[in-house]
DNA sequence: CGCATTATGTTTACAGTGATAACATGTCCG
DNA sequence: CGGACATGTTATCACTGTAAACATAATGCG
């Protein structure tokens, strides 16, 4: 583009040709993009124009579109990591910390919405449990953490997986329904999430009633 | 699906147009697509191409993709809602027929998870309370009812949906944790779940710990 | 220093998509 | 029968992801 009315360049050092940090540039925009939530697909093709790049260079940073997207994933769920590390400080640890969590977990969704759906159907198998970003404090951790304490000891390594299950499909459940607009967004409704305790138990097969 | 496959309308506007009934057949198409699994996104030029006509003919008995994404959202919902009712009543109702609900609904989810994510992603908001096909026993008539015989009395009204919600969210993120990939698909964990028994209270403000 | 190699960005091109408009045809009803 | 209407088709457009060929900047080696 000979154009060069409007350059978007944001780092010093944008000489023409040569982009300063394209790759960190694009996931900069792809971010952002995200957040803005307005388009319900992000195109590579408006990250380039957003980074002011022809259609095709983010294929000189990236194999192709999911190679971003699982890059953008990524960053999301670390950002959402740090908004639970954060809370559960702010609560003081211990059981409300861990309510605080989830509550976290819940408000982090749908403030991002588009990001959030995008996050989880585009992160790598196993993602959370991957070591990618297990370097910090991260969300898996500290509800690993959480459960092993709050799980009678005797529940075992499967109780506490089994724990770590169902606390997190609550969350999860709650913070899809809430995107799929399935259950109002209440700020209300998280907050009665985060003051209920809820408890799971094995029971024996027996009779119903 | 099965009223309008052989057994074509007794009722006379059925006459052979060019397709007979091009609305039902681009529905069962979609679905079978959805089904199917293979393309993440199905296209209306695909369905088209699957029935046999042109690619626009589409328009003519659905405004846009999102037209005839919401009635197969109704469609896997109704057959959501059957497989529901069918595991309540094989498990002889009671908790464990409530339990069975819940398996089914995590086990429909794997078994169809296409269909199932943009079931959930397109179904029109409110979706699953709406009326639109709260002509039969559906989800969450059920739901209700077996929240209302398991919720202490004097949780109220307030207890019930909050108790619907909250078991609502428990199955609906195991399914999506599932689908997405971040929980391995086992029937043993769908059977885990089935027999735990979850029980969520409120805790009044207090000091933690 | 000069030049070849490589990294990076551009242009061009193609197949596929959803959608609109103009057209063609079949069906039905007065 | 003949027009009115419902249905299906053929262009056409703007948009997408992606590949191939090309152009330019940065880098390193003689």
């Amino acid at each position: 583009m000979s154009d060069n009315a409007n350059s978007v360049n944001m780092t010093a050092p944008s000489r023409g040709y040569h982009h300063g940090d394209l790759r960190a540039a694009l996931l900069d925009a792809g971010l952002d993009l995200l957040k803005s939530g307005s388009a319900e697909t992000l195109s590579l093709r408006e990250v380039a124009r957003r980074v002011g790049v022809s259609p095709t260079a983010v294929y000189r940073h990236f194999p192709d579109k999911a190679a971003l997207l699982k890059e953008l994933c990524i960053r999301g769920a670390l950002e959402l990591a740090q908004a639970q590390a954060q809370a559960m400080k702010a609560a003081g640890g211990g059981r409300k910390g861990f309510a605080a969590t989830g509550g976290a977990y819940i408000r982090y969704a749908v403030a991002n919405p588009v990001l959030f759906r995008i996050m989880m159907a585009n992160m790598p198998p196993g993602g959370f449990f991957s070591s990618d970003f297990s370097d910090d404090q991260v969300g898996i951790q500290m509800l690993r953490d959480n459960i092993i304490s709050l799980v009678p000891k005797e529940a075992g390594e499967e109780g506490v997986l089994f724990g770590m299950l169902m606390s997190w499909a609550q969350v999860h459940g709650l913070s899809m329904l809430m995107l799929d607009g399935q259950v109002p967004v209440s700020e209300e409704t998280i907050k009665a999430f985060e003051s209920s305790r809820l408890e799971f138990r094995f029971v024996p097969d027996q009779p119903s009633e």
